[in-house]
DNA sequence: CGAGTTGCGTTACGTTGTAACGGGTGCCAT
DNA sequence: ATGGCACCCGTTACAACGTAACGCAACTCG
């Protein structure tokens, strides 16, 4: 085998050149309707040749870092992000339901600002941020 | 023995009855000058009779549930909540330096609004905050 | 060519969190 | 008072999440 670093561009809008497991994740990623655990995809993955743990961590980690996914700290979960690459990937912040599961990426000018001015206050040299809201979407809080 | 129930309060200016366990762990993490893990906390507790992580976790949900210890889900570490007790504890803010550790809790009340206004816009209700700052702070910054 | 960087696969292990069971105690409504 | 209920407790065992360390392959850039 001569070349296994440069990979499919798995139909995704990003341009970044994604090796085969990180194409794989991501793909799984893209396909789930929610957020997955690492083990989770590996266990999706095993079919494609995945046997272990590291091989899922260490293409999240780098996703991660390309601003592809997000990871979901109070689920130990990742979601793809949904949002123009890059940019509010920084500060992103998200509603999770606590009933039925579904998550939302919310991307806020005014909420990035505020988390800005609150770092500068402090002298907070800011790199990233966690901003995870817990409670009912709208269609829970109806049927509740 | 008759009764396990109320206990020690701790010197801590909340006054709610907290149990025999719920105090030995609040006291190990008042102590303490940063995050601690459940298994720091069991460790420090093992010659106070603690045997089983469970221990720890009921205790941590109780405090977490009473307002006065928060849960750093970034560093999966638990704080005690420096506030006045109750009112800023729904959307406390931390600050977590990803060079010396230190964490910093910060209330501010345009962030609480604003937040609360992102939950009503998107017919979302909001039960609680995950709000974490990564990056450097002053000292470590100037360090560098 | 040689050194540095990145990615990969594997084994083994460390850390974090929970399920399920049984028991004790206080409360209070019948 | 006694039976139910809510809460707290301790224990065993296990599930879920994450990483260290090793060796190897490939690409890059001098």
């Amino acid at each position: 085998m001569t070349d296994e670093t440069h990979a499919h561009d798995q139909t995704h809008r990003h341009e970044r050149p994604l090796t085969k497991n990180q194409a794989l994740v991501m793909g799984v990623l893209d396909a789930a309707d929610g957020p997955l655990s690492a083990y989770t995809i590996l266990d999706a993955l095993r079919e494609s040749g995945f046997r272990a743990p590291l091989q899922v961590y260490r293409a999240l980690d780098k996703l991660v870092a390309f601003g592809m996914v997000h990871r979901l700290e109070s689920l130990n979960a990742f979601v793809p992000c949904r949002h123009d690459d890059g940019a509010a990937h920084k500060s992103a912040a998200f509603t999770i339901c606590e009933s039925c599961g579904k998550v939302t990426e919310i991307a806020d000018a005014a909420l990035t600002a505020r988390l800005e001015a609150l770092s500068a206050e402090s002298g907070f040299s800011l790199r990233r941020t966690t901003v995870e809201l817990r409670g009912l979407c709208e269609d829970c809080r109806k049927a509740a």
